[in-house]
DNA sequence: GATGAAACAATGACTGG
DNA sequence: CCAGTCATTGTTTCATC
């Protein structure tokens, strides 16, 4: 699909709030509320835009210690990766969870409580995974940016 | 605020959808839909819910090379440090910046298209700012767990 | 907490320009 | 692309139990 300068404005601000009315879309872009309906349906059906979910304040719902973990396998055969991958997938506290380039194999975000809620994950949940070499673990001390907008241009 | 166990719940699911009603939210929780509604309300404004996005598939805007790169500031007077930050968090790649504990100060989550798009940036953006000692770049191979749900229990 | 009523806004499909 | 229609559905605020 192909996006016009419209739709890239039009994600930009959906991006940022998605509970804006058709009609403040409409006054921003300068087109009608049947124009902004009819581009955002576009979008949703051609998948550029996935979803749209509530943001949560860490803080206030008492997870708000993050940490960055590097891991590194033992072995590298398909079974251990494909298996490695699925567990650490259902781990809850991991929020999000890449194959990298470079010394390490992966790197891990993980959301906790605190750092006793950090260790007792990385005892019984993390560390349990079979196949894991060597980790090393990251301290976020403050969040300096965080967004979950894509710029597109 | 103190959450019950239904305000888990609710979270749960506006964190994966915040788009379905709050009919269908009421038959999920065993509430009235006004009930719901003032659940949601009262959320919001005591700052659980942040706000409302539109997530966005990297894949179809061509911005699917995503970089984690690590930071080591020269010096770490508060000057620089201050400094460093308003302007890292200017730049429209880096869609996430941590300070850190460990061997580096700081890690990045930078979006860009390619890898020319990322040398790019590099070159003519990062190390643009002054300051900055040494940098460490780990690219992404494959996204396996992606989620901005946070795990409340 | 629930319920019902009422005002308002959005959806989705449809005209015709 | 725009403007406007219309039935249906959902949102938001009431008052009442």
């Amino acid at each position: 699909m192909t996006l016009d300068t419209i739709d890239i404005k039009l994600l930009d601000y959906l991006q940022q709030d998605s509970k804006q009315t058709n009609k403040e879309l409409s006054n921003k872009l300068n087109l009608s509320v049947t124009a902004v309906y009819e581009r955002i349906r576009k979008l949703e059906r051609s998948g550029v835009i996935d979803k749209y979910v509530a943001l949560i304040n860490k803080q206030e719902v008492n997870k708000d210690f993050v940490a960055f973990c590097h891991i590194k396998l033992v072995q590298h055969a398909q079974e251990y990766v494909t298996k490695f991958e699925r567990e650490v997938a259902n781990l809850k506290e991991v929020a999000e969870c890449y194959h990298i380039s470079g010394d390490y194999d992966y790197l891990l975000k993980v959301v906790v409580s605190d750092m006793e809620d950090f260790r007792e994950f990385m005892v019984n949940k993390l560390t349990s995974i079979n196949h894991i070499g060597s980790t090393h673990s990251m301290f976020v001390i403050n969040e300096v940016k965080h967004t979950t907008a894509i710029n597109i241009s």
